[in-house]
DNA sequence: GATTAAATTCAACGTTTGTTGAAATGTCAA
DNA sequence: TTGACATTTCAACAAACGTTGAATTTAATC
Protein backbone atom coordinates (compact mmCIF):
# COMPACT_ATOMS: atom_id res chain seq x y z
CA UNK A 1 0.00 0.00 0.00
CA UNK A 2 1.32 3.20 -1.16
CA UNK A 3 1.18 6.68 0.82
CA UNK A 4 -2.30 8.35 1.00
CA UNK A 5 -3.28 6.21 -2.18
CA UNK A 6 -6.33 8.26 -2.86
CA UNK A 7 -5.33 11.64 -2.87
CA UNK A 8 -2.08 10.58 -5.08
CA UNK A 9 -5.58 9.12 -7.81
CA UNK A 10 -6.75 12.89 -7.42
CA UNK A 11 -3.29 14.86 -8.18
CA UNK A 12 -2.92 13.79 -11.02
CA UNK A 13 -6.34 15.15 -12.82
CA UNK A 14 -5.33 18.44 -10.86
CA UNK A 15 -1.85 18.69 -11.89
CA UNK A 16 -2.90 18.11 -15.69
CA UNK A 17 -5.16 21.33 -15.20
CA UNK A 18 -1.97 23.21 -13.49
CA UNK A 19 0.25 22.50 -16.34
CA UNK A 20 -2.61 23.05 -18.75
CA UNK A 21 -3.22 26.35 -17.52
CA UNK A 22 0.24 27.45 -17.34
CA UNK A 23 0.93 26.51 -20.75
CA UNK A 24 -2.45 27.52 -22.52
CA UNK A 25 -1.98 30.55 -20.64
CA UNK A 26 1.85 31.23 -21.97
CA UNK A 27 1.50 29.95 -25.89
CA UNK A 28 -2.96 29.76 -26.42
CA UNK A 29 -5.09 26.79 -27.46
CA UNK A 30 -3.13 25.97 -30.80
CA UNK A 31 0.10 26.90 -29.14
CA UNK A 32 0.32 23.90 -26.72
CA UNK A 33 0.19 20.48 -27.54
CA UNK A 34 -1.28 17.40 -25.13
CA UNK A 35 2.14 16.03 -25.06
CA UNK A 36 3.42 19.86 -23.96
CA UNK A 37 0.69 19.48 -20.93
CA UNK A 38 1.81 15.33 -20.14
CA UNK A 39 5.10 16.18 -20.02
CA UNK A 40 5.01 19.36 -18.01
CA UNK A 41 2.22 17.44 -15.33
CA UNK A 42 4.44 14.31 -15.30
CA UNK A 43 1.96 12.15 -16.99
CA UNK A 44 1.33 9.84 -19.20
CA UNK A 45 0.07 11.64 -22.43
CA UNK A 46 -3.39 9.74 -22.90
CA UNK A 47 -4.43 10.46 -19.23
CA UNK A 48 -5.59 13.80 -20.11
CA UNK A 49 -8.05 13.03 -22.92
CA UNK A 50 -8.95 10.13 -21.05
CA UNK A 51 -9.86 12.60 -17.84
CA UNK A 52 -11.07 15.37 -20.18
CA UNK A 53 -12.00 13.68 -23.21
CA UNK A 54 -10.21 15.91 -25.73
CA UNK A 55 -8.05 19.00 -25.71
CA UNK A 56 -10.74 21.56 -26.27
CA UNK A 57 -12.63 19.46 -23.44
CA UNK A 58 -9.37 20.01 -21.59
CA UNK A 59 -9.06 23.90 -22.21
CA UNK A 60 -13.19 24.46 -21.37
CA UNK A 61 -12.12 22.20 -18.32
CA UNK A 62 -9.24 25.09 -17.35
CA UNK A 63 -11.77 27.81 -17.83
CA UNK A 64 -14.50 26.71 -15.91
CA UNK A 65 -12.04 25.56 -12.55
CA UNK A 66 -11.52 28.69 -11.27
CA UNK A 67 -14.84 30.88 -12.75
CA UNK A 68 -17.30 30.27 -9.95
CA UNK A 69 -14.72 30.53 -7.12
CA UNK A 70 -14.12 33.78 -8.81
CA UNK A 71 -17.47 34.51 -9.97
CA UNK A 72 -18.74 34.35 -6.08
CA UNK A 73 -15.51 36.05 -4.73
CA UNK A 74 -16.23 39.71 -6.93
CA UNK A 75 -20.14 39.01 -6.50
CA UNK A 76 -19.48 39.69 -2.59
CA UNK A 77 -17.61 42.64 -3.31
CA UNK A 78 -19.99 44.55 -5.54
CA UNK A 79 -22.77 43.68 -2.58
CA UNK A 80 -20.19 44.39 0.59
CA UNK A 81 -19.76 48.08 -0.91
CA UNK A 82 -23.17 48.05 -1.75
CA UNK A 83 -24.23 47.61 1.53
CA UNK A 84 -22.11 49.94 3.22
CA UNK A 85 -23.23 52.64 0.67
CA UNK A 86 -25.73 54.93 1.81
CA UNK A 87 -29.36 54.81 0.37
CA UNK A 88 -27.96 56.90 -2.62
CA UNK A 89 -26.22 53.79 -3.50
CA UNK A 90 -22.06 53.21 -4.02
CA UNK A 91 -19.63 55.88 -5.87
CA UNK A 92 -18.24 55.26 -9.09
CA UNK A 93 -15.09 54.70 -7.41
CA UNK A 94 -16.47 52.23 -5.07
CA UNK A 95 -18.01 49.94 -7.30
CA UNK A 96 -14.84 49.87 -10.21
CA UNK A 97 -12.37 49.01 -6.58
CA UNK A 98 -15.33 46.60 -5.69
CA UNK A 99 -14.85 45.18 -9.58
CA UNK A 100 -10.94 45.14 -9.69
CA UNK A 101 -9.75 44.22 -5.70
CA UNK A 102 -10.47 40.76 -6.29
CA UNK A 103 -8.30 40.14 -9.67
CA UNK A 104 -5.72 42.41 -8.97
CA UNK A 105 -5.60 42.91 -4.52
CA UNK A 106 -3.14 40.50 -2.78
CA UNK A 107 -5.36 38.18 -1.90
CA UNK A 108 -5.42 35.82 -5.44
CA UNK A 109 -2.30 37.65 -7.34
CA UNK A 110 -0.19 35.55 -4.21
CA UNK A 111 -1.56 32.58 -5.27
CA UNK A 112 0.66 30.65 -8.80
CA UNK A 113 -2.20 29.30 -10.14
CA UNK A 114 -4.38 32.49 -9.98
CA UNK A 115 -1.75 34.21 -11.59
CA UNK A 116 -1.27 31.78 -14.72
CA UNK A 117 -5.56 31.96 -14.82
CA UNK A 118 -5.29 35.45 -14.94
CA UNK A 119 -3.15 35.63 -17.77
CA UNK A 120 -4.97 33.17 -19.79
CA UNK A 121 -8.14 35.06 -19.29
CA UNK A 122 -6.56 37.97 -20.50
CA UNK A 123 -5.48 36.14 -24.05
CA UNK A 124 -8.71 34.80 -24.31
CA UNK A 125 -10.48 38.16 -23.49
CA UNK A 126 -8.22 39.79 -26.73
CA UNK A 127 -8.66 36.82 -28.78
CA UNK A 128 -10.90 37.74 -31.90
CA UNK A 129 -11.93 33.42 -31.82
CA UNK A 130 -12.64 33.12 -28.37
CA UNK A 131 -13.05 36.51 -26.72
CA UNK A 132 -16.41 37.27 -27.60
CA UNK A 133 -18.53 33.45 -27.08
CA UNK A 134 -16.34 32.44 -23.98
CA UNK A 135 -16.10 35.63 -22.22
CA UNK A 136 -19.90 35.73 -22.25
CA UNK A 137 -20.07 32.39 -21.21
CA UNK A 138 -18.28 32.38 -17.73
CA UNK A 139 -18.47 35.98 -16.90
CA UNK A 140 -21.82 37.82 -18.44
CA UNK A 141 -23.66 37.67 -15.43
CA UNK A 142 -21.65 39.06 -13.37
CA UNK A 143 -20.36 41.86 -15.08
CA UNK A 144 -23.85 42.44 -16.07
CA UNK A 145 -24.63 42.77 -11.92
CA UNK A 146 -21.66 45.39 -11.83
CA UNK A 147 -23.22 47.32 -14.81
CA UNK A 148 -26.11 47.66 -12.94
CA UNK A 149 -24.99 49.03 -10.14
CA UNK A 150 -22.56 51.39 -12.42
CA UNK A 151 -25.86 52.82 -14.24
CA UNK A 152 -27.00 53.43 -10.40
CA UNK A 153 -24.47 55.60 -10.08
CA UNK A 154 -24.55 57.47 -13.32
CA UNK A 155 -28.07 57.85 -13.71
CA UNK A 156 -27.57 60.54 -16.58
CA UNK A 157 -25.18 58.54 -18.88
CA UNK A 158 -26.24 57.79 -22.62
CA UNK A 159 -26.12 54.02 -23.63
CA UNK A 160 -23.48 54.56 -26.04
CA UNK A 161 -21.39 56.33 -23.74
CA UNK A 162 -21.89 54.18 -20.76
CA UNK A 163 -20.42 50.97 -22.70
CA UNK A 164 -17.75 52.24 -24.33
CA UNK A 165 -16.50 53.26 -20.71
CA UNK A 166 -16.58 49.93 -19.67
CA UNK A 167 -15.30 48.62 -22.75
CA UNK A 168 -11.84 50.96 -21.64
CA UNK A 169 -12.00 49.74 -18.22
CA UNK A 170 -12.00 46.27 -19.35
CA UNK A 171 -9.16 46.68 -21.65
CA UNK A 172 -7.19 48.46 -19.50
CA UNK A 173 -7.37 45.48 -16.57
CA UNK A 174 -6.88 42.69 -19.98
CA UNK A 175 -3.67 44.27 -20.98
CA UNK A 176 -2.35 44.44 -17.42
CA UNK A 177 -3.43 40.73 -16.24
CA UNK A 178 -1.45 39.76 -19.33
CA UNK A 179 1.95 40.53 -17.95
CA UNK A 180 3.39 41.23 -21.00
CA UNK A 181 6.28 43.14 -19.83
CA UNK A 182 5.86 45.96 -22.28
CA UNK A 183 5.35 48.07 -19.47
CA UNK A 184 8.94 47.43 -18.26
CA UNK A 185 10.94 48.29 -21.05
CA UNK A 186 8.99 51.33 -22.06
CA UNK A 187 9.69 52.76 -18.49
CA UNK A 188 13.08 51.47 -18.23
CA UNK A 189 12.40 49.46 -15.62
CA UNK A 190 10.69 52.23 -13.70
CA UNK A 191 7.56 49.75 -13.18
CA UNK A 192 7.38 46.49 -12.96
CA UNK A 193 4.40 44.41 -14.95
CA UNK A 194 4.04 42.45 -11.61
CA UNK A 195 3.24 44.71 -9.72
CA UNK A 196 -0.51 44.54 -9.75
CA UNK A 197 -1.25 46.38 -6.47
CA UNK A 198 0.32 49.77 -8.17
CA UNK A 199 -1.54 49.00 -11.06
CA UNK A 200 -4.99 48.53 -9.11
CA UNK A 201 -4.31 51.72 -6.40
CA UNK A 202 -4.01 53.93 -9.94
CA UNK A 203 -6.67 52.30 -11.99
CA UNK A 204 -9.79 53.17 -9.55
CA UNK A 205 -9.23 56.78 -9.95
CA UNK A 206 -8.33 56.43 -13.50
CA UNK A 207 -11.25 54.86 -14.53
CA UNK A 208 -13.52 56.86 -12.38
CA UNK A 209 -12.31 60.07 -13.58
CA UNK A 210 -13.10 59.08 -16.91
CA UNK A 211 -16.25 57.65 -16.56
CA UNK A 212 -17.59 60.67 -14.31
CA UNK A 213 -16.13 62.81 -17.23
CA UNK A 214 -18.28 61.02 -20.33
CA UNK A 215 -21.82 60.17 -18.26
CA UNK A 216 -22.65 63.08 -16.13
CA UNK A 217 -23.92 66.35 -16.90
CA UNK A 218 -21.88 69.34 -16.72
CA UNK B 1 2.10 36.44 -73.70
CA UNK B 2 -0.78 36.64 -70.56
CA UNK B 3 -1.51 40.40 -69.44
CA UNK B 4 0.40 41.93 -67.14
CA UNK B 5 2.86 39.33 -66.34
CA UNK B 6 5.11 41.09 -63.88
CA UNK B 7 2.60 42.70 -62.05
CA UNK B 8 1.13 39.04 -61.69
CA UNK B 9 4.49 38.44 -60.08
CA UNK B 10 4.65 40.69 -57.77
CA UNK B 11 0.69 40.00 -56.90
CA UNK B 12 0.95 36.60 -55.46
CA UNK B 13 3.60 37.18 -53.07
CA UNK B 14 1.26 40.32 -51.41
CA UNK B 15 -1.66 37.87 -51.85
CA UNK B 16 0.04 35.97 -49.55
CA UNK B 17 0.72 38.66 -47.05
CA UNK B 18 -2.73 39.56 -47.47
CA UNK B 19 -4.39 35.99 -46.90
CA UNK B 20 -1.49 35.49 -43.89
CA UNK B 21 -2.39 38.88 -42.45
CA UNK B 22 -6.71 37.81 -42.15
CA UNK B 23 -5.38 34.50 -41.04
CA UNK B 24 -3.29 35.52 -38.39
CA UNK B 25 -5.49 38.23 -37.32
CA UNK B 26 -8.12 35.60 -36.90
CA UNK B 27 -6.34 32.70 -35.28
CA UNK B 28 -2.81 33.68 -33.64
CA UNK B 29 0.43 32.03 -35.23
CA UNK B 30 0.13 28.55 -33.87
CA UNK B 31 -3.72 28.56 -34.91
CA UNK B 32 -2.82 29.01 -39.28
CA UNK B 33 -1.30 26.72 -41.37
CA UNK B 34 0.84 27.17 -44.47
CA UNK B 35 -1.45 24.90 -46.29
CA UNK B 36 -4.37 27.66 -44.75
CA UNK B 37 -2.28 30.26 -46.11
CA UNK B 38 -1.55 28.70 -49.57
CA UNK B 39 -5.48 27.80 -49.69
CA UNK B 40 -6.80 31.11 -49.06
CA UNK B 41 -4.36 33.26 -51.32
CA UNK B 42 -5.20 30.81 -53.99
CA UNK B 43 -1.35 29.73 -54.68
CA UNK B 44 0.69 26.92 -54.57
CA UNK B 45 1.80 25.51 -51.17
CA UNK B 46 5.92 25.94 -51.39
CA UNK B 47 5.43 29.33 -53.07
CA UNK B 48 5.06 30.98 -49.10
CA UNK B 49 8.16 29.36 -47.93
CA UNK B 50 9.97 29.87 -51.22
CA UNK B 51 9.35 33.89 -50.81
CA UNK B 52 9.45 34.27 -46.83
CA UNK B 53 11.99 31.51 -45.81
CA UNK B 54 9.80 29.97 -43.00
CA UNK B 55 6.30 30.63 -41.20
CA UNK B 56 8.22 32.76 -38.71
CA UNK B 57 9.15 34.76 -41.74
CA UNK B 58 5.70 35.10 -43.12
CA UNK B 59 4.96 36.30 -39.92
CA UNK B 60 7.22 38.83 -39.44
CA UNK B 61 6.61 39.86 -43.00
CA UNK B 62 3.15 40.27 -42.45
CA UNK B 63 4.17 42.67 -39.02
CA UNK B 64 6.74 44.49 -40.80
CA UNK B 65 4.82 45.70 -44.25
CA UNK B 66 2.78 47.93 -42.51
CA UNK B 67 4.90 48.98 -39.40
CA UNK B 68 6.58 51.88 -41.49
CA UNK B 69 3.49 53.13 -42.91
CA UNK B 70 2.09 53.50 -39.74
CA UNK B 71 4.85 55.14 -37.65
CA UNK B 72 5.03 57.77 -40.69
CA UNK B 73 1.39 58.32 -40.47
CA UNK B 74 1.43 58.86 -36.62
CA UNK B 75 4.22 60.52 -36.62
CA UNK B 76 2.59 63.13 -38.97
CA UNK B 77 -0.06 63.23 -36.87
CA UNK B 78 1.89 64.11 -34.01
CA UNK B 79 4.24 66.87 -35.29
CA UNK B 80 0.79 68.39 -36.56
CA UNK B 81 -0.24 68.83 -33.69
CA UNK B 82 2.59 70.34 -32.16
CA UNK B 83 2.96 72.60 -34.52
CA UNK B 84 -0.81 74.04 -34.40
CA UNK B 85 -0.06 74.46 -30.58
CA UNK B 86 1.09 77.37 -29.07
CA UNK B 87 4.31 77.93 -27.28
CA UNK B 88 3.40 75.82 -24.01
CA UNK B 89 2.64 72.60 -26.61
CA UNK B 90 -0.34 70.98 -27.39
CA UNK B 91 -2.56 70.10 -24.37
CA UNK B 92 -3.12 66.10 -22.89
CA UNK B 93 -6.35 66.03 -25.40
CA UNK B 94 -4.73 66.78 -28.62
CA UNK B 95 -1.93 64.37 -27.63
CA UNK B 96 -4.08 61.42 -27.28
CA UNK B 97 -6.38 62.53 -30.41
CA UNK B 98 -2.68 62.36 -32.63
CA UNK B 99 -2.15 59.00 -30.77
CA UNK B 100 -5.36 57.35 -31.41
CA UNK B 101 -6.64 59.33 -34.91
CA UNK B 102 -4.34 57.41 -37.38
CA UNK B 103 -5.46 54.37 -36.31
CA UNK B 104 -9.29 54.80 -34.97
CA UNK B 105 -10.34 57.25 -37.69
CA UNK B 106 -11.56 57.09 -41.13
CA UNK B 107 -8.68 57.03 -42.99
CA UNK B 108 -7.09 53.30 -42.18
CA UNK B 109 -10.53 52.43 -40.90
CA UNK B 110 -12.48 52.17 -44.13
CA UNK B 111 -9.09 49.60 -45.66
CA UNK B 112 -9.90 45.90 -44.85
CA UNK B 113 -6.55 45.09 -45.08
CA UNK B 114 -5.28 47.47 -42.09
CA UNK B 115 -9.00 46.13 -40.01
CA UNK B 116 -6.50 42.99 -40.38
CA UNK B 117 -3.11 44.31 -39.05
CA UNK B 118 -5.23 45.96 -36.26
CA UNK B 119 -6.40 43.11 -35.35
CA UNK B 120 -3.26 41.05 -35.63
CA UNK B 121 -1.68 44.14 -33.92
CA UNK B 122 -4.35 43.77 -30.96
CA UNK B 123 -3.65 40.03 -30.63
CA UNK B 124 0.15 40.33 -30.72
CA UNK B 125 0.01 43.36 -28.02
CA UNK B 126 -1.85 41.16 -25.38
CA UNK B 127 0.23 37.39 -26.14
CA UNK B 128 2.30 36.89 -23.25
CA UNK B 129 4.93 35.30 -26.01
CA UNK B 130 4.68 38.01 -28.69
CA UNK B 131 3.69 40.92 -26.79
CA UNK B 132 7.06 42.56 -25.20
CA UNK B 133 9.30 41.65 -27.46
CA UNK B 134 7.59 42.23 -31.10
CA UNK B 135 5.65 45.54 -29.99
CA UNK B 136 9.05 46.88 -28.85
CA UNK B 137 10.45 46.43 -31.85
CA UNK B 138 8.29 47.90 -34.41
CA UNK B 139 6.25 50.60 -32.42
CA UNK B 140 8.68 51.53 -28.98
CA UNK B 141 10.64 54.99 -31.19
CA UNK B 142 7.49 56.21 -32.11
CA UNK B 143 6.00 55.59 -29.21
CA UNK B 144 7.86 56.86 -26.91
CA UNK B 145 8.05 60.22 -28.83
CA UNK B 146 4.59 60.20 -27.96
CA UNK B 147 5.21 60.15 -23.89
CA UNK B 148 7.90 62.64 -24.17
CA UNK B 149 5.27 64.98 -25.54
CA UNK B 150 2.63 63.62 -22.76
CA UNK B 151 5.00 64.36 -19.87
CA UNK B 152 5.61 68.18 -21.04
CA UNK B 153 1.87 68.39 -20.89
CA UNK B 154 2.07 67.13 -17.63
CA UNK B 155 5.00 68.04 -15.93
CA UNK B 156 4.52 67.50 -12.69
CA UNK B 157 3.28 63.60 -13.28
CA UNK B 158 5.68 60.92 -11.16
CA UNK B 159 6.80 58.30 -13.30
CA UNK B 160 5.41 55.52 -12.07
CA UNK B 161 1.53 57.22 -12.63
CA UNK B 162 2.27 58.58 -16.01
CA UNK B 163 3.53 54.99 -17.56
CA UNK B 164 0.63 52.74 -15.47
CA UNK B 165 -1.72 55.61 -17.38
CA UNK B 166 -0.33 54.84 -20.83
CA UNK B 167 -0.61 51.89 -20.20
CA UNK B 168 -4.28 52.13 -19.73
CA UNK B 169 -5.05 53.84 -22.71
CA UNK B 170 -2.63 51.30 -24.23
CA UNK B 171 -4.76 48.58 -22.84
CA UNK B 172 -8.02 50.38 -23.94
CA UNK B 173 -6.87 50.55 -27.50
CA UNK B 174 -5.64 47.19 -27.79
CA UNK B 175 -9.43 45.69 -26.85
CA UNK B 176 -11.02 48.49 -29.05
CA UNK B 177 -8.76 47.09 -32.14
CA UNK B 178 -9.61 43.24 -31.27
CA UNK B 179 -12.81 43.23 -32.51
CA UNK B 180 -14.09 40.51 -30.22
CA UNK B 181 -17.88 41.02 -30.10
CA UNK B 182 -18.09 40.96 -26.43
CA UNK B 183 -19.62 45.08 -26.70
CA UNK B 184 -22.14 43.87 -28.91
CA UNK B 185 -23.20 41.63 -26.55
CA UNK B 186 -22.69 43.32 -23.73
CA UNK B 187 -24.25 46.10 -24.31
CA UNK B 188 -27.34 43.65 -26.10
CA UNK B 189 -26.40 45.57 -29.61
CA UNK B 190 -26.52 49.25 -28.39
CA UNK B 191 -22.97 49.28 -29.25
CA UNK B 192 -21.34 47.76 -32.50
CA UNK B 193 -17.63 46.92 -31.76
CA UNK B 194 -17.10 47.87 -35.27
CA UNK B 195 -18.04 51.64 -34.56
CA UNK B 196 -14.15 52.57 -34.16
CA UNK B 197 -15.43 56.42 -34.58
CA UNK B 198 -17.71 55.90 -31.97
CA UNK B 199 -14.62 54.76 -29.55
CA UNK B 200 -12.07 57.23 -31.22
CA UNK B 201 -14.53 60.44 -30.03
CA UNK B 202 -15.10 58.89 -26.87
CA UNK B 203 -11.69 57.26 -25.40
CA UNK B 204 -10.14 61.12 -26.25
CA UNK B 205 -12.25 62.74 -23.55
CA UNK B 206 -12.20 59.50 -21.43
CA UNK B 207 -8.50 58.80 -21.33
CA UNK B 208 -7.82 62.79 -20.48
CA UNK B 209 -9.72 62.65 -17.96
CA UNK B 210 -7.82 59.95 -16.20
CA UNK B 211 -4.07 61.16 -17.33
CA UNK B 212 -5.27 64.71 -15.73
CA UNK B 213 -6.79 62.77 -12.30
CA UNK B 214 -3.56 60.87 -11.77
CA UNK B 215 -0.60 63.26 -13.20
CA UNK B 216 -1.62 66.53 -11.95
CA UNK B 217 -1.13 68.15 -8.76
CA UNK B 218 -4.10 69.20 -6.49
C1' DG C 1 -9.33 -13.25 -1.24
C1' DA C 2 -12.47 -12.59 -5.07
C1' DT C 3 -15.02 -9.11 -7.86
C1' DT C 4 -15.84 -4.91 -10.03
C1' DA C 5 -14.87 -0.45 -11.59
C1' DA C 6 -11.81 3.35 -12.10
C1' DA C 7 -7.31 4.91 -13.24
C1' DT C 8 -3.15 4.45 -15.71
C1' DT C 9 0.03 2.71 -19.18
C1' DC C 10 1.43 1.20 -23.68
C1' DA C 11 1.57 1.10 -28.51
C1' DA C 12 -0.16 2.49 -32.43
C1' DC C 13 -3.52 4.70 -35.76
C1' DG C 14 -4.30 8.11 -39.41
C1' DT C 15 -3.68 13.22 -40.13
C1' DT C 16 -1.58 17.26 -40.40
C1' DT C 17 2.46 19.89 -39.80
C1' DG C 18 6.65 22.88 -41.91
C1' DT C 19 10.10 22.34 -45.05
C1' DT C 20 12.84 20.97 -49.19
C1' DG C 21 15.05 19.21 -53.60
C1' DA C 22 14.12 18.52 -58.27
C1' DA C 23 11.59 19.61 -62.14
C1' DA C 24 8.92 22.80 -64.85
C1' DT C 25 7.60 27.35 -66.21
C1' DG C 26 8.07 32.18 -66.84
C1' DT C 27 10.86 36.60 -67.57
C1' DC C 28 14.14 39.40 -69.49
C1' DA C 29 18.57 40.64 -71.70
C1' DA C 30 21.81 39.78 -75.30
C1' DT D 1 17.03 31.82 -80.37
C1' DT D 2 20.10 31.37 -76.59
C1' DG D 3 21.35 31.71 -71.91
C1' DA D 4 20.69 33.07 -67.11
C1' DC D 5 17.88 33.83 -63.45
C1' DA D 6 13.63 34.19 -60.76
C1' DT D 7 9.36 32.11 -59.99
C1' DT D 8 6.13 28.37 -59.58
C1' DT D 9 4.83 23.56 -59.29
C1' DC D 10 5.10 18.85 -57.84
C1' DA D 11 6.02 15.19 -54.81
C1' DA D 12 7.70 13.72 -50.85
C1' DC D 13 10.08 13.79 -46.39
C1' DA D 14 10.42 13.26 -41.23
C1' DA D 15 8.33 14.96 -37.29
C1' DA D 16 4.56 16.18 -34.41
C1' DC D 17 -0.27 16.13 -33.84
C1' DG D 18 -4.92 14.39 -31.22
C1' DT D 19 -7.07 10.35 -30.28
C1' DT D 20 -8.08 5.43 -29.18
C1' DG D 21 -8.40 0.29 -28.06
C1' DA D 22 -6.31 -3.11 -25.40
C1' DA D 23 -3.66 -4.38 -21.59
C1' DT D 24 -2.18 -3.39 -16.97
C1' DT D 25 -2.36 -1.53 -12.42
C1' DT D 26 -4.74 0.48 -8.50
C1' DA D 27 -8.72 1.23 -5.28
C1' DA D 28 -12.83 0.14 -3.13
C1' DT D 29 -16.72 -3.40 -2.12
C1' DC D 30 -18.35 -7.67 -1.02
Amino acid sequence: MTKAPEKNRIRRKDRILNAAEALFAKHGFEGVSMRMVADSAEVDLALASYHFGSKRGLFDAVLLRRAEVLNDLRLAALEKCQAEAGGNGPSVEAIIDAFLHPLLGEGLQADEGWLHYFELIAQVNSSYEWGGQLMTKYFDPLVRKFMEALKAALPDAEPQDFYWCYHFLSGALTLTMAHTGRIDQLSDGAVKSEDMVGAYERMVPFMAAGFKKMCEKG
